[in-house]
DNA sequence: TAGATTGTTAATCGATTAACAATC
DNA sequence: TAGATTGTTAATCGATTAACAATC
């Protein structure tokens, strides 16, 4: 019996990360008015190879495109979205309500892409009560039961860094599955919860090690499409 | 003559992202009065595989790392440091004083990673003139004399999406040779100009859909270390 | 039809992991 | 010395690219 590669169920990590920029090119599109779309469009458009496109959409498409015209526009968003649950929305709850906090409660963006943060917590008694972006505050007394009522298995962590492991651990005993970490520490959580770190510094820090290379290497080194 | 592989100016694209991490590890370390490290350190505690490790270390090390001791807390602390360009100022501007420029803006983690905002640009006159964590922000028409001036390279868009293009052309003409975007549009520059895309909702999405992936097909992926 | 576009199979490329000899 | 740790070479794995037949 020969390996099989490429299962469906799985889809590469990578294709993951371009969905996004598909969506959105296409969301524009399909707000133009415009009907039909090619992988050579999208490739051009979001600098990727060609065969690359075809065989993400391939991946998610309900349906095959069609030669000479390419995808129906509004099948594409929705099979994209159906695919990356941007139809159906995801519940979030936020610890840590500073700065950037604040931004991730009030940012409307992330309705789009099917997620609703629906609370934010945090230990300042002063700020529990409040709301913001229409958003309670509530004590981080208050987590576990709302989070087994409601059932919610993401958290979103925008504590500083000397309290992130602890918010970390009261989340996993509530019941949490994936943790959005905004805190420079590697988290430590059980095999079968996932952890994202988010590291705006850093991210910058590797975007200017990349200009700097690039100064003293001439090379074709361009967009950094890997995200 | 057989090709050389892995040349020593050129760094894998993911070694460059552990590379923080490692720093932020060791740097915690150096803090708590730990004199060595080793890879199998490391990598235990950033859950990754010890060779990977290694390979990254002998990459950035300026020395070779003793075995039995491991690699000298300071030495590495500092190679990673001077590797990644942490150790040298690199200065930016920043457009769009908005709730996400003003995060960045004040934000002191930038200067661990060597890197300088110096200036906010808006396009609002009442922004202008103030200071912002003791940045001062501008009117747009002041970037350009300022970026050559400095000779500023790197440019931050935090404008919102439908300005984001107009932004980036003015950053281009000034002469900005790194564009670090949070606007959700794909940007047009020319070859020589480098562009990293930041999408915060988006990522969360993304964290979103392994999470409903693997409740779905339970299976062992756990820590996303992509970056 | 001719040609643009699709989807697939094979080749290439690059990163990760495994195996192992060298070192203090 | 014995053993932990290093760095390197070879094997594996996975994603991207190239080549191409199929389709409207």
């Amino acid at each position: 019996m020969s390996r099989q590669n490429t299962p469906s169920l799985v889809v590469m990590k990578s294709t993951l990360s371009r969905l996004p920029l598909y969506y959105g090119y296409i969301d524009r599109l399909q707000a133009a008015g415009v009907e039909a779309v090619s992988s050579a469009m999208l490739a051009q458009h979001l600098n990727l190879n060609p065969v690359l496109v075809r065989k993400d959409l391939a991946q998610v498409s309900s349906v095959a495109g069609h030669p000479r015209t390419g995808f129906e526009v509004n099948q594409l968003l929705d099979d994209i979205g159906n695919y990356m649950g941007y139809n159906k929305m995801d519940e979030a709850i936020l610890v840590g309500v500073g700065s950037m906090g604040r931004i991730l409660l009030t940012n409307s963006k992330f309705e789009k892409f099917g997620l609703n943060i629906v609370v934010g917590f945090d230990k300042d008694p002063y700020l529990c009560g409040i709301q913001l972006g229409g958003k309670h505050i509530l004590p981080m007394e208050k987590m576990e039961s709302l989070v087994q009522r409601m059932g919610i298995r993401i958290g979103i962590i925008t504590v500083p860094d000397d309290q992130a492991q602890e918010v970390c651990d009261q989340m996993v005993r509530c019941g949490i599955k994936a943790i959005w970490n905004f805190a420079f520490v590697p988290l430590k959580v059980p095999e079968d919860v996932l952890v994202k770190n988010e590291n705006l510094p850093s991210s910058l820090a590797v975007l200017a090690h990349k200009l700097a290379m690039k100064s003293a290497v001439p090379s074709k080194i361009n967009e950094i499409t890997e995200n």
